[in-house]
DNA sequence: CTGTGTGCAAAGGGTTTGCAAGTAC
DNA sequence: GTACTTGCAAACCCTTTGCACACAG
């Protein structure tokens, strides 16, 4: 529970109890992504539009990052403790499982750089690995 | 135009104004992807609904398929010539512009495929370049 | 003629914005 | 006390579904 309050305060947000629930679900999750939905769901009596405002600020300042992977829904995982407002890295691939469909930070993988056409500027890439985790490969 | 009957032809389609129409754009966009939202402004007498269930044949029969680019929401490219309803085979990356907001494929550029964690099974990698493209990067 | 495509209306889901009341510091 | 956060209402955008009519084959 002090790692949530350390957080809050490293990047200068407010405690309120709001968002120590919600930061404390994600450091629970272990490097797993929440959607807003999720999150809905296992809070339900908290605001959903605040739950979307929390998120964004909690993004923002650099304790989550959005995982992209591919389902055109927004989800979010905790960032490394480096991350700040103005320096997010979160140059790693992400793993989409089409059965759970969790999806989960793959630290392992750094993300290379690629050649791309003449005159192009590479800024950063999306790496999604789409298929099943250990728990649906059954 | 004999091309886009061809092609609605070899994928069992009926070749209808509104899915030549669609198809010619898509054809004179030079692999770069198009959101149903800029093919209802292109065609802006066509109904939007109908739009959507254009792609959706389209990416259907394997002749546009769905161009990830990170941004959560949907943009079609043509497929290769290879692609049927049965068989599509996409696995290039896709450059997204954070300019300009273009999202077109790079077809020079296979995706590899990666190390995953134990009991992992892999079925196919998303890979997205985010940068400026060779119009915005002056 | 038959099955498919189209247009319109309606509904559903996700997300954002505005404002008043509440709360952390 | 002040600035930020929350909750509620409303709105917005994207997307899907249902149904009747139109049209390609």
């Amino acid at each position: 529970m002090e790692r949530v309050d350390h957080l809050l305060d490293k990047h200068k947000l407010k405690k309120t109890p709001l968002r120590k629930r919600v930061l404390s679900l994600f450091l629970n999750k272990n490097g797993k992504a929440i959607s807003n939905q999720e999150l809905e769901g296992l809070l339900k009596d908290a605001d959903r539009i605040t739950l979307y405002r929390t998120l964004k600020s909690f993004e923002k300042k650099g304790i989550i990052h959005e995982a992209i992977d591919g389902t055109n829904s927004a989800k979010f995982a905790l960032c490394h403790e480096e991350c700040t407002e103005h320096n997010h890295v979160d140059n790693h691939a992400h793993f989409h499982c089409s059965a759970c469909g969790e999806t989960s930070c793959l630290e392992k993988i750094e993300v290379p750089s690629y050649a791309v056409p003449e005159k192009y500027q590479v800024k950063d890439v999306i790496l999604v690995v789409n298929g099943l985790c250990a728990d649906c490969s059954e």
